[in-house]
RNA sequence: GCCCGGGUGGCGGAAUUGGUAGACGCGCUGGAUUCAAAAUCCAGUUCUGGCAACAGAGUGCGGGUUCGAUUCCCGCCCCGGGUACCA
């Protein structure tokens, strides 16, 4: 018998099936390991072969480890609610339930076939209502908690309502949106609307007045990692700053421990960075500055306090609450026109035009607190209202954009730190600001002549004492608005009375998502929930419009998994206790800033509220690479419907033209194919070289435009799913990006044909020996284990692939049948090619699952060698071998290096000055 | 601008702790088999020179450390990704 894959694979994958190999359970038997990949959304498009590249390897890890004796918890699911089907509900009328369910009938037609060994029984679905009832009970319970900053934890907010009555805000540090001052008489004395509407301030789900991205072509508001240079990821549509009632998640309560968290992950460093940056902290100080004429005094933040003496002006973001109080009347009309100006200056055109420099001046002045100097108060987008206190003290000699901004508006500089090395200088002269980072200080009063990490720390003790300002940390990282003014996504379980908004009881979920007619918001600009009938409780009270966004689905799926059935919570203590954590979480970098952030937070809060037993979510994270499309061009002679060949073009006025990747082989178009493709090219006509038309190509994004778009269902009818498999680890390193090329597929199937005939004699007659191995077989097998296993651990699947070719390549000129060598090597190839494996595993006589056996012991006695054979350079450069005992003394290796009859051609006349011998390394002769 | 990756044959890539640069595969060249082709098998394949033996050069560029550098250090160039008036 031939190595037929169709039939094997499709063989197999019945049988795993209907035996249900691939499901478990919670078995305290056994250690647990959770493999996860990150669930696919199911596009319209259906999979191409960049999809699979990391649910293959994670597949890979979770099959090794279920041979190493774990309990191996592997599931996979859909990301289901999402803006694409909407899109297309409103363009055709299909509603986005069935567009939903066809797409992922086609993913699981199309993963079926790569042979996966999830556990489908816990397939779930974030549009499926008995998975977002705990989607939404999340909420609730984030609604119903606020974020205590002293025990650093979620907390009841009858806790928080009880303090209220006790003591006011008085004992209370708790994370907010304003920092709000009452006493218990005080909040005794609010109405019911009152007190909700400060409880807002505090819960971890919360109404809030934002300014949100606002998508006027999408009809909603995207969250700041759903927004790039100022359009949309998905569609690219412009997006404005618009002020809109959101419910929102008060993630920035947990930027602390979601920075800290990073330390115990095993995440890519770059990951961790990423996350790190978008965290954002920064350490410095609020500082109150006096103004003249008036009372208050102004909070600003700095982490650059030391700098202080050299602050000449102040600046105020156009949106702060100073700018009305603040604003001279002689100033008035020019601050007004400026704030119009800046208030229509769409984020876009803020970010394309950063160089440019804008602002007023307010008329007022501040009181430097430590020169006690009078500064001019001025007005620039600058300055951001929504970080630190949207005010800044100026420091021009050492921060650019305030030194463009001095120059611009001809305000002074002051020089206060002078780079170690360096002199003090006149600032008329620079060009730029100067790097305050290291240095000593000048020009600053009681700290001159200090170095800045030390007047850092003099300034801090400095405004502590004389109560001018506090230490005070600060994050970038903001609360995610959660609305989103769509159809397809989760109902919120809200209703608003009286403009209260009061949460449903839990009994009442799932909340069902209402049929509508049409997709689009209201006539009157409500949401499309706006559309849908009876949408208000049995009281009769409106429901919210709104939905949750693409987050919210995926935020805690990886608990779900565990117990995806269970009815009566979102998992059971005994499932969560069990599966704890993700172990191994294999997905793209593309979710650094989003998911990552969210579900982290999500799982903390989870956490704190005692429903689950593990603080982060996903222990392990392997990114994989993009896979990219490699595009093939033929070249149309300008004006003719003439294409000349690759290498002939340089002859001629070309343009490139892109070809269906499909129709090329080894970069050889089939003409007739192309003639086919396009009406338009059925008469063409060809230039060849050698008789055949060559293609040239270049590596782009994988797309239907560039026409290089492979699909994995194509790959499996030609090569079948174990090539597929072997050949997308084959490709490069899991990490890397890296170009899918068809051509080289022929060698890994080659491979698995090879790895086939060890089994069968020449008529394709299954054929093993029973006879004992040699020792050199049993070097071959035990060569092979180790350097598979090492591989796997450090997910190089790439070099595991090469070791298996080496292998089968060995015994194949061994011409080795042995069962005793065979069987081993069959099970380490398992996992990764677990079609074949099996189908030979049954041939070799058994009648239980490969999928079920233990990996096979690495046994170093098998590998140990008696000599080694040394490269002998000289100067470094290596110029002939030496075989050599490994026990022989270094004296005796250098003798027989020095003495070897090629090594006198090297030595010459010159003298030996050293010899470098590192046993079972190298020998190295120094001669000069 | 800043922060991460990365740069090795015609191509994908390997070299795990400073120790034989180019494993493995594709492609290409030659040969065997075949009526022929496909498939398969064998040999060769970094570049330059040479029939060859062999010699020289060689891991983005320039320097350095070392007996020895793809690997470590300094300075640059290029490519990919992230991020951005974050005080």
């Amino acid at each position: 018998m031939d190595y037929n894959f169709r039939d094997i694979e499709k063989k197999w994958q019945e049988y795993w099936q209907e035996n249900n190999t691939y499901k478990v359970d919670v078995d305290s038997s056994k250690p647990k390991y959770y493999v996860l990949d990150m669930f696919p959304y199911p596009s319209g498009a259906g999979l191409h072969v960049g999809h699979p590249l990391g649910y293959i390897a994670s597949d890979i890890y979770s099959r090794y480890k279920r041979m190493k004796g774990f309990n191996v918890l592997h599931p996979m699911g859909y990301d289901a609610y999402g803006l694409p089907a909407e899109q297309y509900a409103i363009q055709t009328g299909q509603h986005p339930a069935i567009t939903t369910e066809n797409n992922i009938a086609r993913y699981r037609q199309q993963l079926d076939k790569i042979g996966f060994s999830y556990d489908w029984d816990r397939e779930v679905r974030t549009c499926d209502p008995e998975y977002y009832k705990w989607t939404q009970w999340a909420f609730l319970q984030m609604f119903k908690h606020y974020y205590n900053n002293i025990t650093q934890k979620a907390e009841s907010i009858n806790e928080l309502i009880a303090l209220f009555n006790e003591s006011g805000t008085a004992n209370i540090t708790a994370a907010c949106g304003e920092e709000l001052t009452f006493t218990a008489e005080e909040w005794k004395a609010m109405s019911e609307k009152e007190q909700a509407d400060t409880l807002m301030n505090y819960r971890l789900a919360f109404l809030a007045d934002t300014m949100v991205n606002w998508c006027p072509a999408l009809g909603t508001v995207l969250a700041n990692d759903e927004v790039k240079d100022g359009l949309s990821v998905r569609g690219g549509h412009p997006v404005e700053q618009k002020k809109m009632q959101q419910w929102s998640l008060r993630v920035s309560a947990y930027a602390e421990r979601l920075l800290s968290g990073l330390d115990n992950l095993e995440w890519s460093d770059s990951l961790k960075e990423v996350q790190k940056n978008w965290i954002g902290k920064s350490e410095g100080a609020e500082m109150l500055f006096h103004l003249k004429g008036h009372e208050e005094a102004m909070t600003i933040f700095t982490t650059r306090a030391d700098t202080i003496f050299g602050v000449t002006f102040m600046v105020l973001a156009p949106e702060s609450e100073w700018v009305e109080k603040l604003t001279t009347p002689e100033q008035k009309e020019a601050v007004d026109a400026y704030i119009a100006e800046a208030a229509k200056r769409t984020e876009r055109e803020r970010m394309t035009d950063v160089k440019r420099v804008s602002g007023i001046f307010t008329g007022s002045y501040a009181i430097n607190p430590l020169s006690g100097e009078e500064i001019p108060i001025w007005i620039s987008d600058y300055v951001l209202a929504g970080y630190g206190t949207g005010a800044i003290m100026a420091v021009p000699a050492h921060d650019s954009r305030d030194f463009a901004f001095a120059r611009h508006f001809d305000l002074p500089i002051r020089q206060v730190v002078v780079p170690t090395g360096a002199e003090a200088t006149d600032p008329a002269t620079w060009e730029d600001s100067i790097d305050s980072k290291e240095g000593i200080m000048i020009n600053s009063g009681f700290l001159n002549d200090l170095n800045v990490v030390d007047a850092i720390q003099k300034t801090k003790e400095y405004i502590a004492e004389k109560e001018i300002g506090q230490v005070k940390v600060n994050y970038r990282l903001r609360d995610a608005i959660f609305s989103r003014q769509r159809y397809w996504g989760e109902p919120f379980p809200v209703y608003f009375k009286d403009g209260i908004a009061y949460p449903m009881s839990e009994d009442q979920l799932p909340l069902e998502l209402p049929e509508i007619e049409k997709f689009l918001p209201t006539e009157d600009g409500d949401p499309p929930l706006g559309r849908a009938q009876n949408w208000k409780t049995e009281e009769g009270y409106p429901i919210e419009l709104s939905t949750m966004p693409g987050f919210a689905g995926s935020s805690a799926y990886s608990l779900r998994y565990m117990d995806p059935k269970n009815n009566n919570g979102l998992v059971s203590k005994e499932a969560n206790e069990y599966w704890q954590d993700v172990d191994l979480y294999i997905g793209g970098i593309e979710h650094a800033t989003g998911h990552l952030i969210y579900s982290r937070f999500w799982n903390k809060f989870l956490f704190d509220i005692n429903e689950i037993c593990k603080d982060e979510p996903f222990k392990k994270l392997v990114n994989q690479g993009m896979i990219q499309g490699r595009s093939n061009f033929v070249y149309r002679v300008k004006g003719t419907n003439k294409f000349v060949s690759l290498n002939l073009r340089k002859e001629y006025d070309t343009t490139p033209i892109h070809v269906d990747v499909n129709m090329v082989q080894n970069d050889v178009l089939d003409t007739e194919r192309f003639r086919n493709w396009n009406p338009e090219y059925k008469d063409a006509e060809f230039i060849l070289e050698d008789g055949k038309y060559i293609c040239g190509w270049a590596v782009e994004k994988m797309s239907k435009s560039m026409f290089n778009v492979v699909n994995p269902d194509d790959i499996i009818d030609t090569y079948g799913a174990d090539t597929l498999r072997l050949y997308e680890m084959f490709l490069g390193p899991l990490e890397a990006s890296k170009p899918w090329d068809t051509n080289g597929i022929d060698g890994v199937h080659k491979f698995l044909r090879r790895f086939w005939n060890l089994f069968h004699n020449s008529n394709g007659e299954f054929q093993v020996s029973d006879a004992e191995p040699t020792a050199e077989e049993l070097k071959v097998l035990h060569k092979a284990i180790k350097k598979v296993e090492d591989d796997i651990l450090r997910f190089s699947f790439n070099t595991t692939v090469s070791a298996f070719m080496i292998a089968v390549n060995e015994l194949t000129s061994m011409k080795c049948n042995k069962k005793a060598i065979l069987e081993e090597m069959l099970l380490i190839l398992a996992p990764f090619a677990p079609h074949i494996c099996e189908e030979l595993w049954k041939q070799l006589g058994n009648t239980d699952s490969v999928v079920a056996q233990l990996y096979p012991k690495f046994e170093e006695k098998f590998l140990v060698e008696s000599s080694f054979e040394y490269p002998v350079s000289f100067n470094g450069k290596m110029r002939f071998k030496l075989n050599l005992p490994l026990d022989m003394s270094k004296e005796d290796i250098e003798k027989e290096a020095i003495n070897h009859p090629n090594a006198a051609k090297w030595i010459g006349d010159k003298s030996i000055r050293k010899v470098i011998i590192v046993p079972k390394k190298i020998i190295n002769i120094v001669v000069g």
